[in-house]
DNA sequence: TCTATAGTTCGATAACGATCGAACTATAGA
DNA sequence: TCTATAGTTCGATCGTTATCGAACTATAGA
């Protein structure tokens, strides 16, 4: 099953991972991944050119955020959050609770 | 007791705190105060100039992730830590306990 | 009043990163 | 083999930001 490469768990860097998720766009990629669990790179491009959505994949890709699984002509995404979750304990989850979507998940449920 | 403006706690946007600590500077800065509590920028500047650390304690400050207490000449810097964790929860936490500096003090007290 | 100290502001420069169109690659299906 | 689809790569542009020296402001203390 082929895969873009993937960095290793000890290799992840706080501050890539950090700079990677403070962009609207890349976080809300991840935010929407969080919620669909896996997803083509169409899925998740609201109206951005490929080349534009291509290179943010590939930003999250090599900070170790996503992992990418190729299968034939798609590529599935998908957070490494159990591995982010060994690497950097609750970071994840803290920001995913706190971003715009998530707090609006809290209001509309109450 | 005078002090920096600082913005109020709904106005906080977690991209623009999770920029304002995606640099090593600046994390650097926000690692110390955590240990110090409380600190004059003297002392969080390494060796770089006045003007450059100005220019980090100023993001800071208007991301909402730190308050400047003036008192006479020294301007005494501190986290905004409870505040931040009531609009973010979980989130300063989990970044400062995953900075190298906290990974040293861990390996170091084990 | 003079001086030293702490920090800000200004202006310039340089590096980085987001954006996008166009060309390209590779696979699936007809 | 031809075509459509999914995504990458390349190159250019443009806005943002980090960096720094120099000038400035304001307070404390002699």
């Amino acid at each position: 099953m082929p895969c873009h490469d993937s960095p290793d768990l000890e290799k992840l860097d706080l501050i890539t991972v950090l700079r990677a998720l403070a962009d609207p766009v890349r976080l809300d990629i991840v935010q929407r991944l969080y919620v669909l669990g896996e997803a083509n790179c169409a899925a998740l491009i609201g109206s951005r050119p490929k080349s534009s959505m291509s290179h943010h994949f590939q930003v999250l890709r090599e900070s170790g955020i996503l992992h990418t699984r190729i299968e034939g002509v798609q590529h599935h995404n998908s957070l490494r959050l159990q591995e982010l979750e060994i690497r950097f304990p609750g970071l994840m989850d803290s920001i995913l609770n706190n971003t715009e979507a998530a707090q609006l998940r809290r209001q509309t449920s109450s």
